[in-house]
DNA sequence: AATGAATGAGACTTCATTCAT
DNA sequence: AATGAATGAAGTCTCATTCAT
């Protein structure tokens, strides 16, 4: 069962690199086969379709964020101090984590996004959605809808991300640090 | 010549809607025409092809966006002002043009984005960037790299206007002065 | 009508060039028209079609060629000369029409080629095939069907012409008399 | 693995009998693939594209008419002989494939036709070469470029294949005896 | 007579998916 | 479970031809 999952997982990470780098339509199957190490058939023993492999791949990086952001979410700090560690978890994440930001830009700008696949997810972001939840209620971040808050912390760190691996600037410990202050800054109240 | 200039144009605009909905893999040269009210091999008189079509329509939007945002900015006002102004045009028309932000969100996230396309549109943005560049040496804003800037500003307002297209959020007029003064401060020195 | 017909032949010209160059399918019309310094329509005005356009341009060849080959036969001389005349003459007009020879060899191998298109050329190579007939009747030369004569002889040089244009070997004018010889000598008697 | 090369040698099977017959922009892949018994996209299999399936038939038709030749060269007997062997076999083995004779025809007329296409056929036709080589320098062969020399051989063989195929003339045996001497008398020094 | 934009059939090719082995 | 040859629908693009101007 261990080799199946060994399997199923390397479709998955070539799937990343391959549209993280190449993009949706210029990523055909049987390219993710042969960098798996499969045959073209096989990938449809643990994925019904080529969609579902990228709704797949997406929840799955999702959930790994998520899991490593909350890592670093120490509950017994007051409130500010843990919104301050998650937004910086979440940017040093996705600098750390280029393909996977590439991967998730590309997918939550496409048609592959609905709305409603983010509602599986809602059990591993719980604790974090309570985090702001909670902030929003005692006055320390502002009073914007969860979209707006999201776009000015994950989006920007998904996006300053892509930026650097693509080579527009290079981010420094210390811009990172701004950085990290500036999205601070947006969303407290 | 009007009458070129109108096919042409009709062209852009069906492949903007197009796209917008259903992205670059999702939209066929045959639908295209037949949005556009012109024949498929038609689209060949003007584009050499699907690629060139997709990066004519980029800057063509980007050209239209950058005059539009131009147009309320007033050299003759302190340049904190400009700033502010710049900031409050590029978000309302963001937020007005759904269809361009979301396909300019697709496009940069994608393979077709490659740098060196801008420098195609530098002289029109030329304003814009003397606008900031003078801003970031009198110290009124942070000595960030510009992409940084960008990502505080541009990319929160395309954001902004693809999730209130999608119905994530309503963004009032309130929310929108809010949203404005936040991308401010994130940029304010 | 001087200046019709001169449209009309650059026409021809350009298709020439074209198709000995670039093959029948690897020929748009438009790239003939370019060629031609006319309009794309214009082609339409004088000839019915691509095709049409393509037998006229054989049969304008073999007129011409049929005369310059004439030219050089003197009925006064005895029939043996007169055939090593045109044998010279076939052979020379070849190695100097290096684009006309490419054309009848594409041609006569292709589809387009119908065996019935050469009767329209009879009245002008009767002087030559009754030349022939005779030769072979006073049994100067064998007694071959005309078309393997032909081979030995026309094709022969046709052949060599278009070998020396693309550069497999270079004919001095040595040479070119030698050939002319093993010509004669492969369809005397 | 049998049964793959059999579907190889239908789609090129195939491919001989449509361009034989309706040349190269007469023969659809789509065509070529029902008349094999195949999928469209099979081919693709097989080959990378149409011109590459069209290379690879040449190569092949020039490998197994090389073959059928040089089983009858007996290098036992004297050169004269052998070269006379070996002029008879061609044009024995054109007139009785005129199918490939018209597609070698058409292909070498082409713009398909690189010189360097032949260099990867050197081996197979080595002997033959030096069966040429060596009967030059014996003088027992005229000294003329091999590309001359082929002219006066293997083209004319070619050429009155094709012809007798149209239905231009019918060769008796007796005839191409005649023709195969005529060949043999025009190289000979 | 001339133009050249427009047409649309049809070509080549790709690729997600299936299935016999 | 795995393979990879095979499928065929669908995509992009070309080009001979037409026709309003």
């Amino acid at each position: 069962m261990e080799h199946v999952e060994d399997k199923r997982q390397a479709i998955l990470d070539a799937t990343l690199g391959l549209i993280s780098e190449n993009g949706f339509h210029g990523t055909a199957m049987l390219k993710i086969a042969q960098e798996a190490g499969v045959s073209a058939g096989s990938i449809y023993h643990y994925f019904d379709s080529k969609d579902e492999l990228i709704h797949e791949l997406y929840k799955a990086i999702k959930r790994k964020s998520a899991r490593a952001i909350l890592e670093n979410l120490d509950q017994a700090q007051p409130l500010k101090i843990q919104i301050r560690q998650v937004l910086a978890s979440i940017i040093r994440y996705s600098l750390h984590h280029p393909q996977e930001s590439a991967f998730v830009e590309q997918y939550v700008r496409s048609p592959y996004y609905q709305p409603g696949i983010d509602a599986e997810l809602s059990e591993v972001y719980q604790p974090l959605h309570a985090c702001f939840e909670r902030a929003r209620k005692e006055v320390i971040i502002k009073d914007f809808p969860q979209g707006v808050l999201n776009t000015l912390t994950l989006d920007v760190a998904t996006s300053l991300a892509q930026k650097q691996a693509s080579g527009q600037f290079t981010l420094t410990d210390e811009l990172i640090e701004q950085v990290i202050d500036t999205s601070w800054e947006a969303i407290r109240a």
